[in-house]
RNA sequence: GCCCCGGUGGCUUAGCGGUUAGAGCAGCGGCCUUGUAAGCCGCGGGUCGCGGGUUCGAAUCCCGCCCGGGGCUCCA
């Protein structure tokens, strides 16, 4: 159906003469109306009911905007060279009449099958004239890649349990809570999907005020902009997620970031993952932007030379990023993204049990990956999702990672399986507005390896498809950060000191000489700190030292070294140590003791200098 | 994507039909120079998100778009 919409002060219109055997009676009189919308309609072949329904439910959108109450349908052939029959023609138009009646539309229709002539008077504002496109079960526009998995995942079946560590497991709303209060956040927002808070997110002022990471207007939304310091505790993250991955036995590889979207493997993918993409045209190739490491690595893996021996075999990537093109109303700071980088490690497993064993190692990985950053046990929670089938050969497995994980859980069972995976578990953090977001994943895929042709040879030189795990350790870096500052917030609440751990934060310690004259002492324990890999720097600015310390707190510095003739002479520094509580929060070490005390509180984590001035004077502002 | 809310110097914001749009912080210039969360004075800086409309007159009212937030939905 193609409608010509028309906001008009007057129309004006006379039948002159049939044009057609089957046009309908009418008087051969002038009509007149005012202030209204006329739509010239034309309806195509196909165009049914439903159409004319949406046709009029968009009209009705538009005329509670501009306050009209007043429509015309008048049919015009002329939009088209597709016309539906006239009969059908006649009812369909006939139909919108009526519907737009039973909408409290004052609703008009010009005669059909005529030769009319007409005088209208269309407004001048822009947005009088308005052309519309409307085709029988249309979705989405654009002939855009819509995933099958998102339209399967409206119609499954879930049930909720929450599985004790005893093994134990009780349908959700037989649970007693208590002591559980975050686990009860978590599987409220999973299971009612209701939240009712408005506000903007804690971590997204904070990532702005620390000058991490911010919105940037010129690029598409969810495509952030890293400053220093953000890009610092960014690839620290990154490196240290990449070297728990190295350690566990992962081959570190890198793959293309786009992908031909008619690729016969990735067509049918693309499909069964519910996300939308980015497309990038290349000459006459349509290109998908990737959203995880899949493509890349299976592709890799099943160009491979594979034996049985070399399983379980793991791969890795740090991917840099992943795009998706989540709906904009989705977007929430550095919780959701379009563009995110994320550790993605595939393991290919002979058979069930060797899946399973490996799926505990990853298990275990995945928590010290989350603990190393700086979230305890208190700060996620676990969802394990699978079907029944799954569970009812497989229970002793699943309780398996309740116990280890030592708290209870929430699980949802499908009837039916939609997915590509059997088993999927999650480490979900809940935020300050009561909003969960899953960090570390693993899933056990019993689909893929056959989809991409990965083959492994068996004991007996056969030739046979794996069971392919894919995990992320860490989650979205992005999010871990997120994670990170949403605690540090809820800390602050709770009337405690926000901070980030030590070897997250951007300066370690901050050197204030108490006046110009210890210059030049202030700038050599900076220099000796940075010497040996501490980040340090010094406040040389014409400011009083007062207002150099309050800034280093707004700064979450963890350690303020105030330098004056006092320290000169005792060789003692005056270190303001954040974790400590008001009133003692001053400690008196040397120098030796505070890079000691650091290096012991950061050991086994990666340590990157930061790629600011160490003069304060000398650094830009980015924010604020 | 849809619905609701918002966008005023770099940041936080006042003004919400009627003088040259006002402040604090930051920046710049100067003064001050020893002890743990804001020292003092001065100066510069604004197409009031963008485009259109209404009006004698628009930051202010209307429409569209962009960006952000929230909700629906979805996910790492």
């Amino acid at each position: 159906m193609k409608i010509l919409q028309l906001h008009s002060n007057f129309i004006e219109y006379r039948p002159i003469e049939k044009e057609i055997p089957s046009a309908e009676e009418t008087e051969g009189r002038s009509y007149r109306l005012e202030d209204l919308i006329v739509l010239f309609t034309c309806v195509e072949k196909g165009d049914n009911i439903e159409v004319a329904r949406r046709a009029i439910e968009e009209v009705k959108g538009f005329l509670e905007n501009i306050k009209v109450n007043r429509i015309l349908i008048y049919p015009y052939a002329h939009l088209s060279s597709n016309l539906a029959p006239p009969s059908e023609a006649l009812r369909i138009l006939e139909e919108m009449r009526v519907y737009a009646s039973s909408l409290g539309i004052e609703a008009y229709r010009a005669p059909f099958g005529w030769c009319k002539e007409f005088s209208i008077s269309v407004k001048g504002h822009p947005l009088a004239e308005q052309f519309k496109s409307i085709s029988p079960g249309e979705r989405a526009e654009g002939g855009e890649v819509v995933s099958k998995a998102l339209e399967a995942e409206e119609k499954i079946v879930s049930h909720w349990f929450i599985i004790k560590p005893d093994g134990s497991m009780i349908p959700v709303d037989e649970f007693d809570f208590s002591g559980h209060e975050n686990l009860k956040k978590f599987a409220a927002y999973e299971i009612s999907k209701v939240r009712a808070v408005q506000q903007t997110p804690p971590h997204v002022t904070l990532m702005r005020r620390l000058e991490l990471a911010d919105y940037e207007d010129a690029s598409d939304p969810g495509n952030f902009r890293w400053y220093p310091k953000g890009n610092l505790i960014k690839s620290l993250i990154e490196e240290f997620v990449t070297e728990k991955v190295t350690a566990y036995g992962a081959l570190k590889v890198e793959t293309p970031i786009m992908y031909d979207i008619k690729h016969p493997a990735l067509a049918n993918y693309l499909h069964r993952f519910p996300a939308r993409q980015y497309i990038v045209k290349s000459e006459d190739k349509e290109l998908f932007l990737r959203f995880s490491a899949c493509f890349g690595q299976f592709l890799m893996l099943s160009d491979a030379q594979i034996s049985y021996r070399h399983l379980p075999l793991k791969i890795y990537e740090l991917t840099h990023y992943s795009f998706r093109r989540e709906k904009s109303g989705e977007l929430a700071g550095l919780r959701r993204l379009r563009a995110f980088t994320m550790p993605d490690c595939h393991a290919l497993c002979a058979d069930m049990e060797q899946a399973k064993e490996e799926a505990i190692k990853r298990f275990k990985l995945s928590m010290e990956t989350l603990e190393g950053i700086g979230l305890t046990r208190d700060d996620y929670e676990l969802a394990i999702r699978f079907t029944k089938d799954f569970y009812e050969e497989n229970k002793d497995f699943i309780v398996s990672l309740v116990k280890i994980f030592g708290k209870p859980a929430l699980a949802e069972m499908w009837d039916e399986r939609f997915f590509y995976f059997v088993l999927k578990w999650e480490f979900n953090f809940v935020d300050n507005l009561d909003k969960a977001s899953a960090l570390s994943t693993d899933q056990i895929d019993i689909e893929n390896a056959e989809r991409y042709g990965i083959t492994y040879v068996d004991e007996k030189g056969e030739k046979k498809y794996p069971l392919i795990l894919h995990c992320s350790p860490s989650g979205a870096i992005e999010r871990d950060i997120y994670a990170l500052l949403e605690k540090a917030y809820r800390i602050q609440k709770m009337g405690g000191t926000p901070m980030l751990p030590i070897w997250l934060s951007p300066t370690q310690v901050r050197v204030i000489p108490v006046s110009e004259n210890f210059n030049r002492e202030a700038e050599k324990i900076a220099e000796e700190l940075i010497r040996r890999n501490i980040r340090a720097d010094w406040d040389d600015r014409p400011l009083t030292m007062q207002k150099k310390i309050r800034e280093a707190e707004m700064e979450w510095i963890p350690f303020i070294v105030v330098v004056g003739q006092e320290e000169i002479s005792t060789g003692k520094l005056a270190v303001r140590d954040r974790r400590i509580r008001r009133e003692q929060r001053i400690r008196r070490m040397s120098l030796e003791e505070l890079v000691n005390e650091i290096k012991k509180e950061t050991e086994g984590k990666p340590f990157k200098p930061l790629t600011l001035p160490i003069a304060l004077s000398k650094r830009p502002r980015f924010y604020g």
